[in-house]
DNA sequence: CTTAGCAATCGCATGTGTAGAGTGCTAATT
DNA sequence: AATTAGCACTCTACACATGCGATTGCTAAG
């Protein structure tokens, strides 16, 4: 990669800042005006060429100006974007439409609906994966009717998980009742994760008659919790529809096969999953998801934690020309204030 | 309203079936062909110069063929249409898709998806309200923090409901299950609309020492269960993206107002709602909804029911120009199938 | 290295012409 | 009285031409 020049780096941060603002290709007349050097657009011309030459901008036809490509907005992002820190009071405003709810499957929906109404954007967020570190708080088992069982098990942060069981003979309230109590005395208050450990080794030990109501919760809730498909993780997508007010995205067919990525998931659960582990805000711009849905499309996303543990991604899909100098800092505030709540719901 | 004659409504008729097949306009000459009457092109245009001073088609303009109204196709739907029942072989089919489902609001979400892929246009479903004639199976009282419970409802039908309250002082965990274990002794098998009555009714008794455990239940229990929020419906959208394939609803600003009505979700919620009362399948015809949002949008919808009681409605939205006679008896059969998934679910 | 000048290119809007589809009307036919 | 043939008319869709404006690349001068 050819390094390019103050003046040729200069002048691309111009002219994509432009395009971002106006949406029209930007010429040199333009850009002559605009950045404030002192030089002629003949100039600038040259610098645009050899701009062009190194796939950083092009023109979408002979007489219309530049628009970046998606290898220059990776340089402007990565090495030319200044991004304005938000405002405190701002940040106290977002921060107060998150801390004033108890329940953690509502909070991710309001993170969702804020990223989706502050930038304008689609709003994305995974369901968390349960998190192993988080204690369970207690299990339940109500006898739904012969041979079917509701297990539900409360964790510590007051989310709840239920499933119906298939039993092989009928259990009477008192026995459920029993084997409920036996299980908390256990393993209330232990980790997801140790609780998962002593299920798996207490698979073989004898069974007692004394423990026979300990054996039917310890297989109860080996279905419930070291049930594989419970932890695929979900997604939820906020405003979609405002995606469509973008003219870049006003081909249909493009809109189409965006919007069945909404609906499918599969595809945008793993792109944020890519960004799971690394701390902070990444940005996938273009085909550079590598997902053909995504085409013309920028993904901004940033992983959010409770309780000092990484446990999911939000993050917003816009068209790629999106105002990015401010889109970038509210992705992350967003995260770091959800990650705040969800860690003091526990308490 | 003018009687039209046999004939004119046997064109009718093929004029609609034929736009609904073809989606362009229908002529003279193609409708002189298709309808296998023996009539000239010239006598077809008067009658058809009838229907269109009696509102039942129109012109786009002067050189295309006619397309049915909305009165057009109300007419053809009320009195032309002849429904085809559906195959029981496929019946049992769809019927094998909702059957196995244990959890209520899963089984509600395949029917919406199964209405969607069928019809090929958006499915529809509303979270049935709190049936009340369903059983309670029991509450649960969890402490979560200090002055946090968790309350969690169990019905019959195996539906689980939690909710946080703020209490004003701690209450350990013997307190909360004795509480707990007074309020299901008494409670636990009855309706909720009978636990509703009682609630209401026991406010005023005087509490006795003996009884202070059971004044805390009833207290946690009148706060989730006479909560008026629970029981706004809710509103679930499948397919949605299926509907941007037609060329009729290609205009992006018309889209965005649809899409944008299936996220608010409150007007279809009230559309939906009108179709609670009367059994059996209801439409909705282009403005006859009276929502800007779903012009040139036809509604059916069907009302599904639980143990005997109308609990919810469901139906699909797709352009006016839809495949009737398939998709009507199809909502119908969804609503019934669904009906009886859900009736079964407690036993 | 920068700039002015200039021909060249292309999109877009506008206008024109033509073919095709379908209509409404009138007069002839049954 | 109902039906039909004939015909002028209207409108769309499409193809093609034309002019305008914007912007470029190139060249030669500063």
């Amino acid at each position: 990669m050819p390094e390019l020049g103050a003046r040729a780096e200069f002048l691309l941060k111009a002219l994509v800042e432009r395009y971002i603002a106006e949406g029209q290709p930007v010429g040199s007349r333009t850009l002559a005006k605009e950045a404030g050097l002192e030089l002629s657009p003949a100039t600038i011309r040259n610098v645009l060429a050899d701009l062009e030459e190194m796939g950083l901008v092009r023109s979408p036809h002979t007489s219309a100006g530049r628009v970046p490509t998606e290898r220059g907005y990776r340089i402007f992002v990565d090495t030319l974007l200044t991004v304005r820190p938000l405002q405190s009071a701002q940040i106290r405003r977002y921060e107060h439409e998150l801390s004033h709810e108890d329940n953690p499957k509502q909070l991710l929906e309001n993170a969702s609906h804020l990223l989706s109404e502050v930038t304008q954007l689609a709003g994305l967020i995974t369901l968390r994966r349960r998190n192993q570190s988080v204690a369970l708080r207690q299990l339940d088992f109500v006898g739904l009717s012969a041979e079917r069982v509701l297990v539900i098990l409360v964790t510590q942060d007051g989310e709840v998980q239920n499933r119906v069981i298939h039993t092989e003979r009928q259990y009477s309230p008192a026995e459920l009742v029993q084997a409920a109590n036996y299980f908390n005395e256990t393993f209330s208050g232990l980790p997801l994760a140790d609780v998962k450990r002593a299920l798996l080794t207490e698979m073989q030990k004898t069974s007692e008659e004394m423990q026979r109501m300990m054996q039917l919760a310890l297989d109860m809730a080996r279905r419930v919790l070291l049930d594989e498909k419970q932890d695929i993780d979900d997604l939820m997508v906020s405003g979609e529809s405002k995606l469509m007010d973008f003219p870049e995205l006003g081909d249909i067919q493009k809109l189409r096969r965006l919007f069945d990525a909404f609906t499918k998931k599969r595809d945008l659960l793993h792109l944020l999953e890519r960004s799971l582990r690394a701390g902070g805000v990444k940005l996938f711009i273009g085909s550079e998801s590598g997902y053909e849905a995504l085409e013309g499309c920028s993904v901004v996303t940033a992983p959010y934690m409770q309780d000092g543990r990484v446990v999911g991604t939000l993050g917003v899909v816009g068209p790629t020309r999106m105002p990015y100098e401010q889109v970038i800092p509210f992705v992350d505030v967003t995260a770091r204030l959800l990650s705040g709540a969800l860690s003091s719901l526990g308490r």
